[in-house]
DNA sequence: AAATCCATGTAAACGGTTACATGATTTG
DNA sequence: CAAATCATGTAACCGTTTACATGGATTT
């Protein structure tokens, strides 16, 4: 899924791995993250398999910069991908439920004081939702030329998920926390 | 995280691994998974590490099985866990969104017809929580004798959770679909 | 007679995380 | 002067998936 994602980046331009990490854990994060190290191991194997050449590429103020290319290989089996139909669910797995799911044993304070801390957390991911990212993705829109409608209500599309799934969270602690105070 | 789910079914009773299975993917899908070879790899290192021990259980009507009962090297590493605050946020990955991001250059025609189709699949799901699951729950709180008030109440969260989080991913594709006729 | 369920496991591969290692440049 | 940012990579490990292998009992 990494190596569709970093295909769909290159897609777009030539980029180097650090700066692709910065695009997934800035713009991406409420649905994809990856370490740097992931980033450029994986980087190496598409190379190897022909789907991407790399070149460095030498930079004023900072050292070289390894950048990497979309071969023609690269940039069909990206299509093939996009234009492929997913007929499955993703599985999606939700770690903090599994601590909820046994907490019939804890103390119903120390269960809400959890709760409370988990509700904090999320409150902090909407707010940043809300005030940083659409800027953020705006701004990566502009660099990449691609400030156009339809792309620009895809990415929109993906961070309304975020903000959508945020509140949602929200609500269900809400609910829960009160019902378990009575 | 598996480790714990199991340490956590096993703390209600001594369970076959072909047992914790069907739990998980039948009572638990909505936020976990895990492939049966995961389970039995999982508890054959959960002995070695002393947290469980087996043995094997003749049976009447199916072959013989290995029942597995936590030890109290285990119940203290499972208290340790419940007992213990998450002070960060799961990170979240949410493959469709990966394809999303990438759709401003799939055609729309092509592009609402994959939306539609997860649509359905995301439906099936809900409907799925609503009708089969309240039961299938209700079934293992018996089984495991849980069925007080304050299990029921954090199995039903959890459920809860799946059930609202359908609810908005629906909200969310008719959202952008009805955007994405205009 | 075929399919499904019960039941246990091994082996190989894959995807991802954590730790380690290095070092120049810019900002506070 | 210290900290943060830019920049690249390797190695070990861990958790998970997929494929393989087996076989009795029950249901259709």
């Amino acid at each position: 899924m990494l190596k569709y994602a970093l295909l769909g980046l290159l897609h777009y331009q030539p980029l180097s791995g650090y700066e692709m990490e910065q695009f997934i854990n800035t713009t991406n994060t409420h649905f994809w993250h990856a370490q740097l190290s992931q980033i450029y191991r994986t980087l190496k194997i598409m190379e190897s398999e022909g789907l991407v050449t790399s070149r460095m590429e030498a930079q004023e103020q900072a050292r070289s910069k390894r950048v990497y290319t979309l071969t023609e290989a690269g940039e069909a089996a990206f299509q093939e991908e996009l234009n492929s139909y997913q007929t499955e669910l993703d599985i999606n797995k939700v770690p903090f439920l599994v601590r909820v799911f046994f907490f019939g044993d804890v103390g119903r304070e120390r269960a809400a004081t959890q709760l409370q801390l988990w509700r904090d957390l999320h409150q902090r991911q909407l707010d940043h939702y809300r005030e940083a990212m659409p800027d953020r993705m705006a701004e990566q829109l502009e660099r990449l030329n691609l400030d156009d409608e339809t792309h620009r209500f895809f990415w929109e599309a993906t961070l309304r998920f975020g903000v959508m799934y945020e509140e949602m969270v929200l609500r269900w602690f809400d609910e829960i926390m009160r019902e378990l105070e009575r």
